[in-house]
DNA sequence: TAAATTTGTCTATTGATATAGACAACTATA
DNA sequence: TATAGTTGTCTATATCAATAGACAAATTTA
């Protein structure tokens, strides 16, 4: 099924090179537990048998995850995992940056990056049920676990109504709590989008990724339980980091 | 924002090739709507100067998506957009194959490829609450909407409960109408992960993609109203004709 | 009809990708 | 202390990916 090790399948003259699919399928292979953190990957003469590559080959993965901070090649002794599984991020009906992630990692929090007031555009307008070109506040934001970037976001508030969010935003460093300030207790995610892509050079810097990585993309609103729009987000995860976990549906 | 075709961004030394970085960009262009059905694209030249790369890589991006069946060539006149938008492919506490994709389709079906009985795997027993190597049905399926690939599907049964559930599924081509057959009036989706990679061979002759394309994976579990699990799943989405959204939460 | 625009084809060159083989350097173990 | 197993480095070669330029072929427009 899905990306064992064993699996046989490399692409020839796909536009993806060699040694980049391979690196996914150890990604992979790790995020479904096939190797836990500090086994030994097998050696690189058996994955190039493995996957009818060359040796050199292998070794262009092995470098390219080495340095992306997932494995440790130590000369002599083999190669090992450091990273840890995927994380496992909720989206539901009241889906929350932080607390969904307790217990898989011990720190987390939300950076505000940038905030402006700009016109809306047709599909930001759409999803607030605001007119084209009304004024609304766009928060950038990035959430970091144990450190690292687990997701990018740009989210939209109508700015008559949410004037001042930004530092609200920027003292709390949370959206719930940024929300409250301005009446609202509680709000659900009315809608969710949801697509895949390669990572371009905005999602490289944003996420800390390398090249070639693909980024899975959320488009959603939320809503206030009486069911007026307060935000439209769009979310960026890097899906070799992240999975999502669709709950409470 | 995602993917307007005005973005910079393409990685050189990436793994991933020029071209095929950029018919992914095309692709997502036409997906979101920038490029309507029979609309232009942009001549080969102006490609290339908004992505600073030759026109001969170009043209490799869009010689990929012509064999593809997205694009035509006309030489003299242009270059048009053939395929349609990507289907929203709805998940929710009900989904169902067909209801979902009415009104984007006109015609739309599930074909069984093939079943096999065998032990429960580590993570399909989990999933149905069942010990590991419990005999379960495997069906595989695969949904088409208008004639193209849009869904590569594994799913399990319990082999006891739910013996002779291949062959009603061969004949009513539905698994809510197989399930019906059991009993089962209504089911839920208990669960659902969801992640994103580079498509394998598997993929590549399942879905009819080239290769190089990214594909969406839910596992996922479908469970009675009384939360008894009946069904563990493994479905693949072509990331380009696809994308999934999340509802009813 | 002439000019401008656009796709199609060809040649040539450079750099990245992949293969092949040999051997060095380091580690663990018999 | 050999020996086997593993990663690291080097050279050489072939193929793919990308650039560059020129011109042909087809279509649209002035």
């Amino acid at each position: 099924m899905v990306g064992r090790l064993a699996a046989d399948s490399i692409e020839r003259r796909s536009g993806v090179s060699l040694w980049r699919q391979i690196a996914d399928k150890i990604l992979q292979a790790i995020a479904i537990g096939d190797f836990t953190e500090n086994a030994a990957l097998p050696p690189e003469v058996a994955l190039a048998e493995r996957y009818g590559v060359n040796r050199h080959t292998v070794r262009s993965a092995i470098a390219a995850l080495v340095q992306e901070g997932v494995l440790r090649a130590e000369q002599g002794r083999g190669t090992f995992v450091l990273s840890r599984k995927r994380l496992s991020y909720p989206i539901g009906a009241r889906t929350r940056f932080s607390t969904g992630l307790q217990g898989q990692t011990s720190e987390r929090h939300i950076v505000l990056l940038a905030s402006s007031i700009e016109p809306a555009s047709q599909r930001v307008a759409e999803g607030l049920g605001l007119a084209r070109g009304a004024e609304v506040i766009r928060l950038e934001t990035r959430g970091e676990a144990d450190g690292r970037p687990v997701s990018r976001a740009a989210g939209w508030f109508d700015a008559r109504r949410f004037a001042g969010i930004d530092a609200a935003m920027a003292e709390t460093g949370s959206i719930t709590a940024s929300l409250a300030r301005f009446g609202i207790d509680d709000y659900l995610r009315q809608s969710t989008v949801l697509s895949a892509r390669h990572a371009d050079a905005a999602d490289l810097a944003d996420l800390d990724l390398q090249p070639g990585a693909i980024v899975l993309v959320t488009v959603a609103v939320n809503v206030t339980p009486d069911g007026q729009p307060i935000q439209f987000s769009e979310s960026r995860f890097p899906a070799e980091r992240v999975e999502l976990k669709l709950s409470a549906l």
